[in-house]
RNA sequence: GGUGGGGUUCCCGAGCGGUCAAAGGGAUCAGACUGUAAAUCUGACGGUUUCGCCUUCGGUGGUUCGAAUCCGCCCCCCACCA
């Protein structure tokens, strides 16, 4: 199977400049295609891993990644989906990002023997002059094509400012300079980026004569039609210090009933097939789909090791779905050794020095351990009954924690059924 | 540059001198029901060792016993005109 019909075959495809071609392309040659992310944070999220999945995948089939990190088009702003501008980042802060993001992206698309090219688009766009920009690129843009791309449509309703309005010359410009340098062929992006992509595959043919193709990816959205990868404590970054491993693990966990099939075929390698086979498990049994999800999407991003000790931790806690391994999966979930206490060490802790004399008011460690925003909300928590320490609802929000509610030096703290917080006094 | 309309709590959006921590909706969180799912129902939703006080309605300075609400100046956004 070629690897356009793999991208296809597990849903990755939403638009292509040419599909024919696209196949074409991926099946006759090894490609040199771009995906560009630009560093408006200091982390990824779940929104950008169906690109990266997507990625790994053409690069696992022999393809040249060229990872662009857009050093120079965060600073511009990609108004593409947002109803209004967003802060101008400073220079510092991109250049921040950049760093964090390439450091977080090796971790998906390995750089070994030139198996990917990362690049950072201010390498270029910073040599380049207004006037032969504007000359070069700008005279080759049509104003009134412009206008109707989606993306500027949205925007003539609430405002868009010209700095924002040269954000697609400049995308289409990387496109048209990483052709000519390493002769890349095709541009992938999410399902929003279909104008940018488009005026790059066009400022290419003009420029380099060159025919090249785009491909998007669809948007990931969850049943309600909300923007996918958001939970209870926000985002899901894939930096630990934002969002712990197991928090991960519970993400993917936690996902919806007729979601499962789609995340594995996105966010897993398994074959095609044994997805169709897990998404027809029924009832309880579904849960095991779920499971194997999670371990693998959280052994893709933290490694293994993180993985297993996530899955024990979410098991031992919450109980495991298919202890025996009776349904059949290649995933090697399978190989992990399942014993009562395994993994309890590894849920997400907090550390504390002292106890203060009288005690530790339990309503400031939940705060302090971050299991709640403010004091306030604890306390809400408490009324609401959705308190737990060490499995015991809390009903009186004036209790002080001493020494005797810890067992070897530790505690458990629940909010909600879910989040939960190890509390290590050391 | 001119004229008109705006900037309200996470978002949308009402309020237009006290009864405003500010309607309503969305998002979110918790509880019940469940399968660590969905749907549904219930409750919460500025802060504070909580019922008393403190901080919030673009910024700033006034008027007033009292201002999100009135006035001056400033900043930003939108529409039309130039």
């Amino acid at each position: 199977m070629n690897a356009y019909k793999d991208l296809e075959s597990r849903g990755f495809i939403y638009q292509t400049t040419n599909a024919e071609m696209s196949e074409k392309y991926l099946s006759e040659n090894k490609v040199h295609f771009y995906v560009g992310f630009d560093p408006t944070a200091d982390s990824l999220h779940t929104g950008h891993l169906l690109p990266i999945m997507a990625m790994k995948r053409l690069q696992d089939a022999g393809h040249i990644p060229i990872v662009l990190v857009g050093g120079a088009t965060a600073l511009v702003g990609d108004p593409t989906g947002k109803t209004e501008a967003r802060p101008i980042l400073t220079k510092d802060d991109v250049a921040k990002n950049v760093e964090a993001l390439k450091k977080q992206l090796s971790q998906f698309i390995s750089i070994e023997d030139d198996k990917a090219i990362f690049v950072n688009n201010a390498d270029w766009f910073e040599g380049i002059g207004y006037l032969d920009f504007l000359r070069e690129v700008g005279h080759r843009f049509s104003i009134n094509k412009m206008l109707t791309a989606e993306s500027v449509k949205l925007r003539l309703e609430t405002g868009l400012s010209f700095l924002e309005f040269n954000y697609m010359l400049l995308q289409a410009y990387d496109f048209y300079h990483l052709n000519k340098t390493y002769n890349c062929t095709m541009e992938f992006g999410g399902q929003d980026q279909w104008g940018n992509i488009i005026a790059g595959v066009d400022l290419v043919r003009r420029m380099n004569q060159k025919e090249v193709h785009g491909v998007t990816f669809p948007l990931l959205l969850d049943s309600n039609g909300q923007k996918f990868g958001k939970t209870a404590g926000g985002a899901i970054f894939l930096d630990t210090n934002r969002t712990s491993v197991f928090d991960y693990y519970q993400f993917w966990r936690n996902c919806e009933d007729t979601d499962v099939k789609k995340l594995l075929c996105f966010f897993t390698s398994l074959p095609v097939e044994e997805i169709a086979q897990l998404a027809t498990l029924e009832a309880p049994a579904i849960n095991r789909a779920k499971e194997i999800l999670a371990y693998e999407a959280t052994k893709l991003a933290h490694g293994k090791e993180n993985a297993e000790k996530s899955f024990l931790a979410a098991g031992n806690k919450f109980g495991f779905a298919d202890k025996e391994c009776k349904i059949p999966t290649s995933s090697d979930i399978t190989k992990i050794a399942i014993c009562a206490n395994s993994g309890a060490d590894d849920l997400p802790s907090f550390e504390i020095s002292s106890i203060p004399e009288d005690g530790y008011w339990i309503v400031q460690l939940f705060s302090d351990a971050e299991l709640c925003k403010s004091n306030g909300e604890v306390r809400r928590l408490i009324k609401g009954g959705g308190a737990y320490l060490n499995g015991e609802k809390i009903t009186d929000a004036n209790y002080k924690i001493t020494s005797t509610d810890f067992t070897d030096n530790q505690l458990i703290l629940k909010a909600g059924k879910k989040k939960i917080k190890q509390i290590v006094y050391i």
